[in-house]
DNA sequence: CGAAACTCCTGAGCGC
DNA sequence: TGCGCTCAGGAGTTTC
C-alpha cells in the first residue's frame, strides 16, 4: 500500500532513467484501473520527458504533448524493465522508450493513468491541501484547521483537504507519537498538542521518506522490500501486543472503514 | 456545508 | 492439500 513516502522514492527511482528520453510507445493491457485509461495517452508518443512532478500520491510524467498523471492506489507500482522483459498477469500498463519499459503493475487496480495537456490544472490536484514537508503545512494552519472540525482527529489528518499523503499507516504512528487518543474530536485538543501532532506528522513522513532513499540504488528490477519497511512501527499492524511505551495491550478499533491501533494508556 | 457510507479489486490469512 | 470465506485499504463519489 503505497503511501507518501513511497511514491517519493518511486519518482526519485524512476526519474534520473526517464528525464530526456524519448517515449517510442504506449501498451495498455488493461485498461479497467479507477477510471478507463484514456487513448489520449498516446499523443505523448515521440515527446521526451521534460520531467516527474509529484502531488500528493499523484506522478506527473510531463512531456511538451502532455502529461500522464499515475497514481499507484492500494498496490500499484511502476519499475524499470529492460526492453525484452517479458510481461506478467498484472502488468497493465508499459509505457516504452528506446532502451527500457517504464512498467505498471496493479494487482487492485485501485490506481490510475491519466492524460492531463500541458500545465492542465486537474480538479483531483486542485482540491487537494498542502504538502506535509512543505511550508504551507505550519504548525498555525494546522492548528487553525483543526480548532473548527469536530471530526476525529485520525480522519482529520487523513483528509487529503487538509494534509495530503497522511495514510493509515502513518496515521497510526503519528497519533501514537503525540499521545493523542485517535477517537479524540480535532477541536476538543489543546493548541499544544496539535502542535506536537503536527511536528510528529512531518517526523514520520520523512522519517520514511529518508530510509526509502536507501532503497534506490536498487530500484531497477529490484525484488526486495523498500527500506521504510523497516522503519520501526509503534501501533500499526500490532493489535493485541504490547505497547512498546508502557507494556499494555495495544487496542484496535475501526474508524471510517480502516483499521485503528493505539494504545488506551499513553493515548488520551 | 461537513461527514459518513459506498465503491472499486484481489491477495492473504484463516477455518475446516 | 485445497476450497471457500472474510477482509484491508486510497480516495473519489454518492447520500444524508
Amino acid at each position: 500500500m503505497p503511501e507518501l513516502p513511497e511514491v517519493e522514492t518511486t519518482k526519485r527511482g524512476i526519474k534520473p532513467h526517464l528525464l530526456h528520453q524519448r517515449i517510442t510507445d504506449l501498451i495498455v493491457r488493461n485498461k479497467s484501473l479507477r477510471w478507463p485509461v484514456p487513448d489520449e495517452l498516446r499523443m505523448l508518443i515521440g515527446y521526451d520527458v521534460i520531467d516527474i512532478e509529484r502531488r500528493a500520491k499523484y506522478l506527473r510524467i510531463k512531456t511538451e504533448a502532455g502529461d500522464a498523471l499515475v497514481h499507484l492506489g492500494m498496490s500499484g507500482s511502476l519499475k524499470v524493465v529492460s526492453i525484452d522483459e517479458p510481461p506478467s498477469f498484472h502488468d497493465h500498463v508499459d509505457l516504452i522508450f528506446e532502451h527500457f519499459i517504464l512498467r505498471y503493475t496493479d494487482p487492485r487496480r485501485f490506481g490510475c493513468w491519466l492524460y492531463l495537456k500541458p500545465n492542465e490544472q486537474h480538479t483531483l490536484l486542485s482540491k487537494l491541501g498542502p504538502e506535509p514537508l512543505s511550508e504551507a503545512f505550519s504548525a498555525d494552519y494546522f492548528y487553525s484547521q483543526a480548532s473548527q472540525r469536530k471530526t476525529k482527529i485520525k480522519q482529520f489528518i487523513m483528509n487529503n483537504a487538509i494534509v495530503v499523503g497522511v495514510g493509515n499507516i502513518y496515521a497510526n504512528e503519528a497519533l501514537f507519537m503525540s499521545g493523542i487518543h485517535p477517537s479524540r474530536e480535532a477541536k476538543r485538543i489543546s493548541r499544544a498538542r496539535l502542535y506536537k501532532l503536527h511536528q510528529a506528522i512531518i517526523d514520520v513522513l520523512r522519517k520514511a521518506i529518508e530510509n526509502g532513499g536507501t532503497t534506490l540504488k536498487d530500484f531497477v528490477n529490484s525484488d526486495g522490500k523498500p527500506g521504510y519497511f523497516k522503519q520501526q512501527l509503534n501501533v500499526y499492524g500490532r493489535a493485541g501486543k504490547a505497547c512498546l511505551n508502557c507494556n499494555k495491550m495495544l487496542k484496535e478499533i475501526r474508524q471510517g472503514g480502516r483499521s485503528t491501533v493505539y494504545c488506551a494508556s499513553c493515548q488520551r
